[in-house]
DNA sequence: TTAAGTGCAAACTCTTTGCATGCGT
DNA sequence: ACGCATGCAAAGAGTTTGCACTTAA
């Protein structure tokens, strides 16, 4: 069975720009062309609070009238992941999170089991421990990823 | 889209019985009935060093001659992890892992992305600090993940 | 005896890929 | 016009489920 090499949870470079011109031609990084479905994709990014699946996203972009292909989607969001654009994690129950940087600092999240809502949280000391603990042990271009999970105040009552 | 309910990295309990009895017919706990094909995963899970994915243990039962169904290796994990027997956690690939305890206390992985090699690290101070952060923000039920991964010293020469 | 356990096949979910068509540049 | 991008459909991987058969107690 192929351990499937991917980079986790990157140190995001997130350059973010102006964010504020969200208009639909706003370029796309690292990628030749702009395409409406890229811009449908990074707008409804740009507008979306936390951590949405790939299916999420393009549930909200068909309810919103935009036409865009599931695998679309999926490509696209690989693109930004890639270009360091956007964050990534993944579920317990193994899907796939996407999410636009909102801070330039790494952290991590704390994810509600029920509703999905999410907080970020930082965790300088844990990101130090990480790379301390993966050094010790001779390991190299490391990465991690750390999720807290639980039920929050709304979902519990 | 449903946010599957999921224990993630429960505390396990382990209750770490005689490991040199490894015998066939050892009882599996909390579970009725032993047959012949639980105290196969049982007996492997006690010869086996590291994580495995479920289709990993049942191609090893299938080279040791021990015929069993990988529907029932998936229930039979499934019910040890339910249990707290064995450790499960998921991979960056969405794979899941299961593992039988090595200790008994909690702990975390580092996982090398190329070959899959294990180090078991503990990380009391991260453990308190997500409980912190998550009841700070009036998260009941918490659990978390916490995974390394890295080249390890063997595979990045 | 009888209910829990098994295992095959099929269903399911999420994701990726092949390929003909569409559309920036 | 060229070639990347799209999107449908189909393939894949991993996991779960339905259901009839088997078997431990």
């Amino acid at each position: 069975m192929a351990w499937r090499q991917q980079a986790v949870c990157r140190r995001s470079a997130c350059g973010r720009r102006d964010h504020e011109r969200a208009t639909v031609d706003q370029a796309m990084p690292n990628v030749t062309r702009n395409t409406r479905q890229r811009s449908e994709v990074l707008a409804l990014l740009r507008e979306v609070e936390g951590f949405h699946t790939a299916q999420q996203l393009h549930q909200m972009l068909l309810a919103r009238n935009a036409r865009v292909g599931l695998t679309t989607v999926y490509r696209t969001l690989q693109l930004l992941v890639d270009a360091g654009d956007i964050d990534s994690t993944r579920l317990p129950g193994g899907e796939q999170l996407y999410r636009r940087c909102g801070q330039s600092k790494h952290h991590h999240h704390l994810v509600c089991r029920d509703c999905g809502r999410t907080v970020e949280v930082a965790g300088p000391a844990v990101e130090r421990w990480a790379d301390q603990v993966a050094a010790q042990h001779g390991f190299t271009d490391v990465g991690h990823t750390l999720e807290i999970f639980g039920t929050c105040a709304q979902c519990s009552r």
